[in-house]
DNA sequence: CGATTTTTTGAATCATATCAACGTACGTGG
DNA sequence: CCACGTACGTTGATATGATTCAAAAAATCG
């Protein structure tokens, strides 16, 4: 059940005690999204942080009527509106499951409970946090700095399995063009 | 010397401890840096999280021989190239001072040494990586959803000092627009 | 004040958006 | 199991916003 959260844990702090893992696998709790089915709706607080056991979540914006993507979460990492679950405000986007999904939940209360009663749990959403600051440092150069094509190979290149698994518009408009243009831009590539 | 980033602490951190507010104060110090100085260059590894008393300094990279500005530092917040800090690689962008400017350094060793001693600093670590990952949040909205227009004008609202202190063509540059375009934006809505 | 840097303006060009139509794949109910 | 409908992907034509290049105008600095 949490061997891959474990994994993931061990992985980003071989520090990690016992104790205070103990005290995550008593308050984690697993749940099944089917497809379609929302994680978080636009508006509403993040209140959790979700580990993906198995399966793949988007979460979207509307702006003017349209859907536009902000991010695409697959397997083994989290997902959450990091933002709203931080600073417990409104999310700015929904979450959706694009296939079938089993998570892990971890609670805001139980979060900082843990931070207040284990360093290395206060270490841990350093690390967290780190990470996911550096994430978007690639993010904001790729939005930057790259061209439409040039975001599209770095992302078949980190990700090659993504276009089996997530719908080409999808992926457009989270690099950020129409499905047109990366149609194109995989045509021109192709040949 | 140290009353501005003081306040900045207290203001994150209302729980600082004497005891680790004094292990900052004995290890920060003070540094002029003249207009046109490097902080940073890229490719060395940034060894330093500094705070800025005053002066304004941006982050650029070379790209094609062109300055891409990554980032515009201004007082009374901080100056760093956060993930080759973080992961102590090459830095990816350079650090200049716009006008000179008075910062304090504390460098690596002496972050990390106080993540082990104190859990009110490895809290403090926290909060500066989730309020960076929040801010970065802004940016990719801004650069993802927003036309150039609509990016110029979040500028101005959240930063209306910022045209009188740094060149027009940086905080193109910074908008991910040339010069021209950014010109023209102005032209369009000032009149 | 002159020299240099920065900003503005104009014209040509380019990348991507948009709109519309068509092709294809897929899953569901008959 | 096939047929139909819907969702997704591709292609073409046109529109749009921003880039690039060139040069003039304005601001800044020593």
């Amino acid at each position: 059940m949490f061997d891959q959260i474990h994994q993931y844990y061990k992985n980003l702090l071989p520090e990690l005690t016992d104790e205070a893992w103990a005290y995550c696998t008593e308050r984690f709790t697993v749940r099944s999204v089917k497809k379609g089915e929302f994680l978080l709706r636009e508006g509403e607080i993040c209140r959790y942080v979700s580990f993906i056991n198995s399966g793949t979540l988007y979460g979207y914006r509307l702006e003017e009527g349209k859907e536009t993507v902000v991010g695409i979460f697959l397997e083994n990492s989290y997902v959450s509106e990091y933002a709203s679950f931080l600073q417990r405000k409104p999310s700015t986007f929904s979450i959706v499951a694009l296939e079938d999904a089993e998570i892990v939940d971890f609670s805001y209360d139980d979060i900082q409970n843990g931070y207040n009663q284990f360093k290395v749990m206060e270490r841990f959403g350093r690390y967290i946090a780190e990470y996911l600051f550096m994430s978007f440092d690639e993010r904001i150069y790729s939005l930057h700095s790259l061209s439409a094509e040039q975001r599209y190979q770095n992302l078949v290149n980190t990700n090659p399995t993504i276009f089996q698994r997530v719908p080409q518009y999808l992926i457009a408009s989270y690099l950020g063009i129409s499905p047109e243009a990366l149609s194109r831009i995989r045509k021109r590539l192709s040949s």
